[in-house]
DNA sequence: ATAAACTTTCATTATTTTTTGAAAGTTTAA
DNA sequence: TTAAACTTTCAAAAAATAATGAAAGTTTAT
């Protein structure tokens, strides 16, 4: 396989990944050619190489900074905008981790909290099932919430260190 | 709060969740709706409880049993179908990690393989790079892997008491 | 001050995903 | 065997999501 080949599929699987996981599949696929990129690109590049509009690179570029994976670089003496990722992938695990976190699991975890603190008929099937349902739920999720707090803190070695030294 | 506010708001709560993370709004919702009720539920019920078609109750609910998170129950002298969700969290957890699993991460992990395999020309800074970022998200995407095995096997207990241990 | 270079916005269009509902299919009891 | 009870399918419609591109906005050099 020629490099021009493997980076295209890597791009597109990325993009699958994404689209598959919630993300959406141009940003995706933009972070992925950031990734094997060994400059920093610009907007123009971006267009070209993955055949979007001027705007779509553009929202995609911002989203990308405010999930904390991609920063802006200004190269002395040009007005253009160059892009760059950051490369490590526990980095970006980390920061995935900790912006779906705060987006998606934290307001979650309010509503489950709230929730399992309902006062009812325990005699009531329907009460019963539903206090036993959430507490479960409830419990599982707080243990995923502090694994990933202990996540975004760690470094990559450790955390595997300690994970695989009990799972060998 | 009622409890059938309450009920609401669950069902609601994990329909967004759900689509947040790849899954259709509907299912997560019938799925929250038969794990908060300690009968199993007919289409019908289904259909008017969140107010759904008969053609998606019931691919939503093939869906499911197709997850391992839902199975029919045929109850004596009757001829419609009942169906029943397992309300172990740990089992829901574990039975979506395998499924995503075999679904998404497997076919990721064969491509990035193959394409870590790539030979190329060494002093190619694109090349090396490539090469970098791909060994890095694999390597990554191994131990993830490794962990979800682990976790697809484990008890409940011995699993978040394993990790606990180690991240006190 | 102004015009070229570049970036951002957002109403409109396109694409993708989900839902509907009626018809076709299946099972069961008599 | 047949007809009622129930389930499944799938083409078409609706809804949700993403992309376009031209216009508006901003910055910088002169």
């Amino acid at each position: 396989m020629e490099l021009a080949e493997a980076k295209l599929k890597f791009i597109e699987t990325w993009g699958k990944l994404g689209s598959e996981w919630g993300i959406n599949r141009t940003m995706a696929q933009v972070h992925a050619l950031l990734l094997i990129s060994p400059e920093a690109l610009t907007t123009e590049d971006i267009m070209e190489t993955l055949s979007i509009s001027r705007g779509n690179a553009n929202m995609t570029l911002r989203d990308l900074i405010g999930w904390g994976l991609v920063e802006k670089q200004h190269k002395a003496g040009e007005r253009k905008e160059y892009f760059f990722a950051d490369k490590d992938a526990w980095n970006i695990a980390r920061q995935v981790a900790q912006e779906r976190k705060k987006r998606e699991l934290d307001p979650v975890l309010k509503v489950l909290n709230e929730l399992s603190t309902l006062k009812g008929d325990e005699k009531d099937p329907d009460f019963k099932t539903f206090k036993t349902s959430l507490a479960g739920i409830n419990k599982l999720a707080g243990n995923v919430n502090k694994t990933l707090e202990t996540m975004i803190k760690a470094e990559e070695s450790w955390f595997w260190g300690s994970i695989f030294k009990l799972f060998k």
